[in-house]
DNA sequence: TGGCAACTCAGAGCAACACC
DNA sequence: GGTGTTGCTCTGAGTTGCCA
């Protein structure tokens, strides 16, 4: 817009150089006239006129000497003709100055709008960094909540801070203390007696004594102690309800206002205090008695040899530790050296104690490692047993109904079973498990044969190759016994079966 | 980031008794 | 559960710097 408010002006000026020729003496006048007319109409507004290339406005009201020496050249015969042109031309000019005018006018309404567009959009911004400040303002304060840094007045904090008041002002002997029975003020008068009568006596027989010793006290010695507790109570009671009163006109206010956000806050509080008690159960891991202590650092060294002489100026245990640490901040590095040492050969003493501390704590483990794999592996082993266990029942259940068969296949006159064949001989493994069996049994009196038999295969897997030699070799007499046996059983056999025959 | 190392002392908690 | 008594035990406070 602004562009087109800059380049009409020089359109116009290309207008206005042909007219310039047209221009006579006898139309200056007017001209004249009429731009003090348009100066006085645009009255304190930029005059158009002036948005016009100065130049050639000059030319229209003062025309150059060329054009002065032309117009007189020409001013006898043109006369009559020009001054009717120039009063068009002045018209048209007039016209186009009063829309350049208008065209600068709404450039300026433009502009206007524009900056108004900027500024909103300044101020949308501004607010817009506003609310992210107000919604990091937000986050600290949720952040802080999590610390749980009571700096809040929100009324469950303020109750339970009463109350932890009210304990501490029953135990520091306030004016709300409860009277003591008439028992107790006995025993306070009593206390010292009794000790001087028993001075051996400890806190709880001294107790002990004063119990008996009470109960044989008469009505009439009891009375002034039980008058004091009457008269106690009475004061006590007083006080008692009138801050009860006020401490429910407080409940009920705190209540009636802040119930909800209390709620709230009491939420977070016990969930940060779970979280804190976690925590600290984490922290109270049971110590390892046997681990070895941390080295003393060089200024723990410094300060236990520091101690005892501001201890002489009778500084408090806290002061101490400050005026320690300062000194020890501000100490030069040639006056730390021999504690920077002592402390590193205690560190070095130290992490020897650890290593060897590390290593018998890893054999320990080790061993317990051990001792639970071999636990695993005589567990599979008994589960594996019964496993055999069950599948033997099956099979007993499965060989019954064969034999039952057989037994009627017999009947019918087929061969039966003869109890004299001679039995099949032990395996290597049956004769180990004879005798391991046996052994353990001695071992372990009591342990099922599940578990022997779980025992006797852990050990079948464990002995050397040579005794396991042993064991076939036996295995290997037996069965060349059995097949001795097993001749003569079929010689006898045919023998007989030919005497039958 | 929090626990731990040494030191000392105040303060809290516990023990038994009878009673309210 | 709190009230008195005594003496023991445990905890927190404060420091620095290492380490998991």
């Amino acid at each position: 817009m602004a562009e087109s408010a800059v380049s009409q002006p020089a359109a116009l000026n290309s207008d206005l150089v042909p007219a310039k020729k047209k221009r006579s003496n006898a139309a200056r006048k007017p001209l004249a006239q009429k731009n003090a007319a348009a100066d006085d109409e645009s009255n304190g507004t930029p005059s158009p006129g002036k948005a016009v290339d100065p130049v050639a406005v000059k030319e229209v009201i003062q025309p150059s000497p060329k054009a002065v020496k032309q117009t007189k050249a020409s001013k006898k015969t043109t006369k009559q003709t020009s001054a009717s042109s120039f009063e068009k031309d002045l018209l048209e000019m007039q016209e186009r100055l009063e829309k350049l005018r208008l065209e600068k006018e709404r450039t300026e309404e433009l502009l206007k709008e524009k900056d108004e567009i900027l500024k909103s959009k300044e101020e949308e911004l501004e607010a817009r960094g506003k609310k992210q400040e107000q919604l990091q303002v937000e986050l600290k304060k949720l952040q802080k909540l999590k610390e749980f840094k009571p700096t809040m007045n929100f009324p469950i904090a303020q109750q339970s801070k009463d109350k932890d008041n009210d304990s501490k002002k029953k135990k520091g002997g306030s004016e709300t203390k409860r009277p003591s029975a008439p028992y107790i003020l006995w025993c306070k008068d009593q206390w010292a007696e009794v000790k001087k009568e028993n001075p051996d006596a400890d806190f709880k027989e001294t107790s002990i004594i004063l119990g008996a010793k009470w109960k044989t006290v008469s009505a009439e010695e009891k009375k002034p102690y039980e008058e004091q507790y009457q008269s106690d109570k009475e004061a006590y009671l007083k006080i008692v309800a009138k801050e009860k009163r006020e401490k429910a006109a407080m409940k009920l206010f705190d209540e009636e206002n802040k119930q909800k956000t209390a709620m709230e806050f009491y939420e977070q509080y016990m969930q940060f205090l779970q979280e804190a008690e976690t925590g600290n159960k984490k922290a109270k891991k049971e110590k390892d008695p046997l681990k070895p202590k941390k080295p003393m650092l060089a200024y723990f060294i410094y300060s236990n040899e520091r101690r005892p002489a501001l201890m002489g100026q009778s500084k408090s245990v806290l002061e101490i530790s400050k005026i320690t640490g300062e000194e020890w901040k501000t100490m030069s590095e040639r006056k730390k050296k021999p504690y920077e040492e002592m402390a590193k050969k205690n560190k070095e003493k130290y992490l020897a104690e650890m290593e060897e501390y590390t290593k018998k704590k890893a054999e320990e483990e080790l061993n317990q490692k051990t001792e639970e794999e071999e636990m695993l592996k005589i567990q599979k082993q008994e589960a594996l047993q019964l496993l055999k266990k069950k599948e033997k029942t099956d099979n007993i259940i499965k060989k019954t109904k064969e034999d039952k068969q057989k037994k009627k296949q017999a009947k019918e006159g087929k061969a039966e079973v003869d109890p004299n064949k001679p039995k099949k001989p032990a395996s290597s493994y049956i004769l180990f498990s004879k005798e391991a069996r046996k052994n353990l049994q001695e071992e372990r009196p009591g342990v099922n044969n599940a578990t022997l038999s779980a025992l006797i295969s852990v050990k079948w897997k464990e002995i050397t190759d040579e005794e396991k030699q042993r064991w076939n070799d036996k295995a290997a007499q037996a069965m060349d016994a059995y097949k001795k046996e097993m001749e003569e059983y079929k010689k006898s056999a045919a023998s007989s079966s030919v005497n039958e025959g």
